[in-house]
DNA sequence: CTCCATCGATTACGCATGTAAACAATAACC
DNA sequence: GGTTATTGTTTACATGCGTAATCGATGGAG
């Protein structure tokens, strides 16, 4: 259940998070040069995810469509949740308290 | 530099930020039960923040006594900024609307 | 029909991490 | 003083991750 997307694939789920469906072509082309990886980086990391179920491959043609399955607000909030959980007792107060003391809160 | 204290290891850190200097016996006692580790695992744990420069360890006849290096002011400074950035442009902001609207705010 | 280009699948590999057992040194008890 | 209990050091091992090359299938070009 916990979706376990690592900070890499994270950067792939952004991409069709922004726009969906995309070719794996497609994402190379977002996330590949954006984070210096080759394209083999990025097609291990669409299987990864896949395996994960954390996106879906439709075949069209000989290529696939790439679409998320988890939902970036999904995402967004475990990750979150998680951190306030592990550092601020699961309270949004101190975390805000942690910032407006040197923050630059735009 | 960057203290890369990963989420094992915080919770020793915890213990340490709590109350230090600890043995590693009392360091046991706490982290151990609580985590449902066994003693062996949370030397190691130790041993490895030794490696990374995160506490420092002085010799107290036999024992050890460990205290923390890093500040857990920094620590918590690091994991909430990392997390901004990655899912919040940065800022805090979009990081406080998105729980206001389905959140207990203690 | 054959060869090449594409694109996905498989394999690779080193390092971090979670989790722990085994070993070694030394202090304490009998 | 020798044996045992402590406490720290070394070694272990599976899994995940970052990063990528290679293999294989299949469609398109000539």
């Amino acid at each position: 259940m916990p979706v376990n997307i690592s900070e890499a694939e994270a950067r792939v789920m952004e991409a069709l998070w922004r726009e969906n469906p995309l070719t794996a072509d497609q994402v190379i082309g977002e996330v590949a040069k954006a984070q210096g990886w080759s394209e083999a980086t990025v097609k291990t990391l669409l299987n990864r995810l896949l395996g994960k179920k954390a996106i879906t491959a439709k075949r069209d043609g000989r290529r696939y469509l790439y679409r998320p399955r988890v939902k970036r607000e999904d995402y967004v909030a475990a990750e979150s949740r998680d951190l306030l959980d592990r550092l601020f007792d699961g309270k949004l107060a101190p975390f805000i308290a942690h910032f407006s003391e040197k923050q630059d809160l735009s």
